[in-house]
DNA sequence: ATGGTAGGTTGCCTA
């Protein structure tokens, strides 16, 4: 039996956020990172930095200016596809093979814009129908998969500071709880951090940027998720948010969420 | 009720 540490982070600029990256490894050490929102095409990917912190094996999938996802791992991995749910060009997703055989999908969904209505907002429309793909992909699944990575949709109501006051801002609408349920119901998929942290406790992966001090409001949300296979829920063994991040210099506005895994 | 910040690459877009 084997032990297996998985981190997944938006961390909003690989390049500038390199320093926490290191911490992160400092303090934790996890087997592999999955990271999204690097904001670096491929060629601009920090290569070199990342394979001193000991993480030589990378794969990625990145872009210009925005989005981009990435794996760094200890041990060798292979690519097993990329995914373009949107169907425009977007890198929002990459998946491997585990050398145990395990298939681990690294998704970036869209934020989706400001105004929850397709008619008026096409990028709201674009995540519903990203999400949509992703549940139609997610029923034909046979092999024992991680899927992880930031959701950008909160579904519960103690996912979110104030159920009520976010009711009709994205990432908590009733129309994406709906397609994000549908999306678990797909492939039975098990949400590990709600396994090992049942509701109703609080639980955020990510705070704004336009608030001076995250913490004195506390209007989180919970953005970021891990779920698994049913056939993988007996290998749960852990499962933390890194709250302090949040608080680390120059953060980024989401924290890296742990899984464990006994193998 | 509104506007607030951060990052990348500009004189603005996305989050």
């Amino acid at each position: 039996m084997s032990r297996l540490k998985i981190a997944s982070w938006n961390i909003n600029s690989v390049r500038i956020r390199l320093p926490i990256i290191a911490q992160l490894v400092k303090d934790e050490s996890p087997d592999i990172i999955c990271l999204q929102e690097t904001k670096a095409q491929n060629a601009d990917f920090p290569l070199a930095a990342i394979q001193r912190l000991g993480y030589p094996h990378m794969i990625l999938n990145g872009q210009r200016m925005h989005h981009g996802v990435a794996i760094l791992s200890k041990q060798p991995l292979v690519e097993e596809r990329r995914f373009d749910w949107q169907d425009n060009g977007e890198a929002r997703h990459i998946g491997v093979r585990l050398p145990n055989g395990i298939l681990l999908e690294n998704v970036y969904v869209p934020a989706g814009g400001d105004i929850p209505d397709r008619t008026l907002n096409p990028k709201f429309g674009q995540k519903l129908d990203f999400v949509q793909r992703m549940t139609r992909w997610s029923e034909s699944l046979r092999d024992p998969t991680i899927i992880l990575g930031d959701f950008n949709i909160a579904p519960l109501e103690c996912d979110v500071w104030s159920h009520k006051a976010l009711l009709d801002v994205v990432s908590h609408t009733p129309i994406e709880v709906e397609a994000l349920t549908g999306l678990m119901q797909s492939h039975d998929w098990v949400d590990v951090a709600r396994t090992l942290v049942p509701a109703p406790q609080r639980l955020y992966t990510w705070w704004s940027y336009r608030n001076k001090d995250h913490t004195v409001n506390d209007r989180g949300r919970r953005l970021d998720h891990v779920w698994v296979s049913p056939a993988m829920k007996d290998t749960l063994a852990g499962f933390r948010v890194l709250e302090p991040a949040r608080s680390w210099e120059k953060p980024s506005d989401h924290v890296p969420l742990i899984a464990e895994f006994a193998l």
